[in-house]
DNA sequence: GTGCACTCGATTGTATACATTAACGCTTCG
DNA sequence: CGAAGCGTTAATGTATACAATCGAGTGCAC
């Protein structure tokens, strides 16, 4: 990284998301100065951009401390989402590119390959995590609108921190799984309606995900 | 303002809204320092927090500028809010309180005062700005979503950089007025899909304004 | 004459010292 | 014994000095 600043928003930003630094813990500049290897400026300035992100809390001369979510937070977040991950996928159905399309499908293919590999069930969700991202990014790209790919990008991630440390059923991978695939052929089809409908269905049993607490 | 940082920040910004710093010009650190006062690490985090909420455009090494908002980003951004706004609409129709009614009918009535008042019409439109603004937030906030109130309340600030300097006609504010009543029917009857209706068309029509150049 | 490289100036990025604030514990008074 | 006031201390907020970087202008070589 070349700026310090940088560095040290990446560096916090990484650990709050693995939970190196859990939800309602202090972040004291002093410490993320020999964390980060940067001097205060700069941590500072990492701290103002992570709480714009609604990474963590600022209060005046209190410091910062890594936002904890609510249930009733969490369902005010996928509520948004589901609206606007709903609107982007129905403005995708309309105008996305073959180029787009098949990079969906090519994930959607992928994803099939990990979920038939005989690799560690923690490797199979982590790798379909990150196809999953692929698939909802394409999505967001292919709406056209750049604040919406950004406040979706903001969204989705404050959702990860919650996420932390949670692992998902193969049900559920598998259930997520099915609902691209008709999202892919909605967005083939150019059905903006049925798009949008599988997609807020997508995000609402995703939801649910984080509620069920896992056995 | 008790903060040397949000001191910086609230006169930046304040100037960008009322076209002191025009969309398009630099903005020099060292020159803010003595346009407001302090020194350049408040000035910075101004800065920042300005280009985190898409005031101003950071680019690394090369300071800051107002950012410009060409057509097709000021249709997205009203097709965003349209879409934000609605949902909130939509949301405040089905719990809103008698208290937060009763605000938006003082707003309106207000609004008639204003409008009947022989005020130049420049002090009309300013206070009838107020005013709409006034039954914006009332309906966020029935909406209940902390999240989507700091979204909409982010989208309208940055519509109203375009605003700067462009003057309204009475036809239009009258419009608006019209449209204020109609969705305060919608509410008052808890009629989420007439209130979303109201509102989405009130954004859509507040698009136009900016698209026809004034006379 | 044109193009490239280099130097100089201006501006932003970083580190650090100092000021200010708020929380905690102690003392003291009721 | 409890509560209120005050001092200490540990943190954040601010200013400023220094470093790194970018861009413009100039001069040299081809």
């Amino acid at each position: 990284m070349a700026n310090a600043a940088d560095c040290a928003y990446a560096v916090i930003r990484a650990s709050i998301l693995d939970g190196t630094f859990a939800p309602g813990s202090r972040l004291k500049e002093a410490e993320l100065v020999e964390f980060c290897g940067v001097s205060r400026t700069p941590v500072r300035e990492a701290l103002r951009r992570l709480a714009a992100e609604d990474f963590v809390r600022i209060q005046r001369n209190q410091g910062a401390e890594v936002k904890t979510w609510s249930d009733d937070d969490l369902d005010d977040l996928f509520d948004l989402r589901a609206l606007l991950e709903g609107h982007a996928a129905a403005a995708a159905a309309r105008q996305i590119s073959a180029a787009q399309l098949e990079q969906i499908r090519a994930a959607i293919v992928e994803m099939d390959a990990v979920l038939a590999s005989s690799a560690p069930q923690a490797e199979q969700v982590a790798q379909f995590l990150r196809l999953n991202r692929v698939v909802h990014e394409t999505v967001w790209e292919a709406a056209g609108s750049g604040r919406l790919q950004s406040m979706l990008g903001r969204l989705v991630e404050q959702a990860l921190i919650a996420h932390t440390a949670r692992h998902y059923s193969l049900a559920r991978v598998a259930q997520s799984h099915h609902h691209h695939r008709e999202l892919l052929d909605a967005l083939a089809a150019g059905d903006a309606v049925w798009a949008e409908a599988m997609m807020r269905g997508h995000i609402r049993a995703a939801r649910l995900t984080l509620k069920v607490p896992p056995s």
